[in-house]
DNA sequence: TTCTATTTGTCCGTATGTATC
DNA sequence: TGATACATACGGACAAATAGA
């Protein structure tokens, strides 16, 4: 035999088809958001096909977000596009942030101030809110060589944990957590590539101009207020953000 | 014993009874990460259930992530804490990679090449595999200015789509996975912030030394295997990455 | 309120296919 | 090649939730 490898045609099982059908019916706007799909009963008799076939092709269409199914009701189209088609699964926060754990954040000036009109690109609440303002730099437990000049903002409401931040190790976000009791539900993170200022090279020990990397970052509650805002400028060659996500639904 | 019959107390499904019993086991210790679960054949037996109930309640500690199910292999631990306490969601690649879709790629130069050893860092296969390395620039459609020099690897087989991509709009990975039916079942991001080479420069309209963005991202199917991998400079003033996390288990 | 029809949820039985060792 | 283990698919029965008469 020549060439190529004689391949058996792999076919798709048959819950995934009649998945695959629904979906495309619903995304065609056949069965429009809100309304209902066939009951189980009627896919059945329409497809031939059992009951369990046909509940596994609805299992599928849940799980991806498509539907919602409630026992005595039946089967809803809650939206036509997937809810998410990647993921991105991490075990903690400092996942995300790559975060070395065996730090220490030193701190070089503290600054009680209300936000202008200006801090609110960053500060993202209203101008005249009370901040509290963190500037330091971060080194590794062995090194006295730093490795990120580090600002951060807290609600002044954070006020008393000051004295426990200092000389903390690890991230000041998890911190804040435990003294508070305020659970972090989300996080974002903004990097932007930038090179040295004079200033900023002096404190990083390294030469004006130099590749760096600004990360932006805020942690909020389970409430959606703002809980922390940190500012980081990292040395380009000692700073690589990976990250990756899994595709969720096979649909 | 589990609760066979129900009562008129509420009582948790079967299936469910019986995973949180395999959950509890994991989490003591009684099945050890990494070891083997019951088979569905001898959780039938053991606990006198049907195979649908067995399945039912493998599946949901498969969704939790507690283990992973292979057939002709058997069911294995994984992991004796729950999956993920962070979840990034997205709704398809281009929201990861910030890509802008009004884009066109215009490819400058084709190279067929084996893969030496200095090239494995980057195309993470085995020394002589084939590669097709597309060198070019990406612009916004309306834009005379290129965003990015784009370098683009892919291997051998997909060399037949190279027509295709010639000036197409949009990302290559979307063409290939179009073209040759390989879904793209995860993909990574490495960013680290770099300056601008004087070459670089010339070819981004920029100046020597201004800051960019370096990002290496890698497409791969359903099996792992690698499907493209692509490299790219921004510039930093023209690129910023942001992502978020949502926490995903309350307790 | 009560009753009934509808719809999904749970649970069982059985058979065959497919991947792996 | 055979044995094992999960995947798919058929069948049936009853329970629980809901909506409407």
């Amino acid at each position: 035999m020549i060439g190529r490898k004689r391949r058996k045609a792999k076919v798709q099982p048959l819950y995934q088809q009649v998945a695959t059908q629904l979906r495309q019916g619903i995304e065609s706007g056949h069965y429009p958001v809100g309304g209902p799909l066939p009951t189980e009963a009627m896919l059945c008799a329409d497809l031939n096909i059992s009951r369990h076939t046909a509940r596994d092709a609805l299992r599928l269409l849940e799980e991806a977000g498509y539907v919602s199914r409630r026992r005595g009701v039946g089967t809803y189209v809650l939206s036509n596009r997937p809810k998410r088609a990647y993921v991105q699964s991490l075990g903690s926060l400092d996942d995300l942030l790559h975060y070395a754990h065996d730090t220490r954040y030193e701190i070089e000036g503290v600054r009680r101030f209300s936000a202008a009109a200006s801090d609110l690109a960053l500060l993202q609440g209203k101008a005249g809110d009370r901040w509290i303002k963190l500037t330091g730099r971060r080194y590794q437990l062995l090194s006295d060589r730093p490795f990120s000049i580090t600002v951060i903002y807290l609600p002044i409401r954070f006020e008393s944990a000051l004295d426990e931040i200092r000389d903390h190790r690890g991230a000041i976000y998890a911190l804040i957590e435990e003294r508070f009791n305020v659970p972090i539900a989300r996080a974002s993170q903004e990097l932007q590539a930038v090179t040295l200022s004079a200033e900023e090279a002096t404190l990083l020990d390294a030469k004006p101009g130099d590749a760096a990397m600004r990360a932006i970052r805020r942690y909020y509650d389970t409430d959606g207020k703002l809980v922390e805002v940190s500012w980081n400028l990292y040395l380009g060659r000692l700073f690589t953000h990976s990250s990756w996500v899994d595709r969720e639904n096979r649909l």
